[in-house]
DNA sequence: TTGTTTTTGCAAATCATTTGCATTTGGTAA
DNA sequence: TTACCAAATGCAAATGATTTGCAAAAACAA
């Protein structure tokens, strides 16, 4: 069973009905290995399905996001990016010359737990993003 | 000399001309213990200030981002949220229900300069945000 | 005080995202 | 297979945050 059978079945349990416009923002989203914008995937398929809308794009990624089959990230300052939740919890440096992306591991499991103890927060989920100059860049 | 004048001085030092709308524009900020968007600041000044555009705020927030005099946030999705840069360097930790606001002192030093060795990237800037209950909202 | 440069008020534009509604579609039960 | 109904889509228009153009006003150096 392929990539995409996979997540299928991950929405069909859901309840999510599968679509052609849904099986095809999944796909482009298989397809990238960085986080994308709505209109990202938008542009990536409005040649081949011109009655594709990008409220309709957009309507989907918010669904997947309440369904937790993507993430929304604010990478930058303006848009959303969206990437699918594949299960590796992450976070992601950031060039901000290339806008190269390189995942990370997440450093805050013990930060956390102190964070917890020491507020009495229950704590829900977190954000991190690094910014910096990948090699390349950093050479001019 | 009191905080106001001393943001006075960082914009001269800087060049940047000390206006009637960027003293209350810090003004503001200065008041406030949390991070502020440009319409929370501009609602506060509306009323003493009618001439005051919300344009205004905005661009001189920017221009304060510009010059480190403030930091921009997006801690919720929508809109970007501006606090003072003080010197003291930190995070927030968020409660989801109440919009309560901790700040938290940053806990990625080490994993900076560990990513910096790994990945051959300059670090420049980074973002962190945590999202929980707090001890109240936890009780509903 | 004058002159130059920057900032502001004001209105309109832009950009991301959402929404209302008529029509089409996916899934299901007969 | 067919018929049905809830849910999704196309389309156009609205919304909300943020930006921009331009003439008038204000800051500040000389
Ligand atoms: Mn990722
Ligand atoms: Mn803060
Ligand atoms: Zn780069
Ligand atoms: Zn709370």
């Amino acid at each position: 069973m392929g990539d995409l059978e996979l997540w299928e079945q991950k929405l069909r349990d859901k309840g999510i009905r599968w679509t052609r416009q849904r099986r095809i923002i999944i796909e482009v989203l298989l397809a990238s290995t960085r986080p994308l914008s709505a209109q990202d995937i938008f542009a990536k398929l409005e040649g081949d399905y011109p009655k594709l809308r990008l409220s309709t794009v957009y309507r989907n990624l918010n669904s997947f996001k309440d369904n937790k089959i993507v993430r929304a990230l604010n990478l930058n300052g303006n848009e959303q990016k969206f990437e699918l939740i594949n299960g590796h919890h992450h976070h992601h440096l950031i060039c901000i010359k290339c806008d190269d992306i390189l995942p990370l591991d997440c450093p805050l499991k013990e930060f956390e737990s102190k964070l917890k103890d020491d507020t009495g927060y229950t704590i829900l989920d977190h954000r991190m993003k690094i910014y910096g100059l990948c090699p390349n860049c950093k050479n001019h």
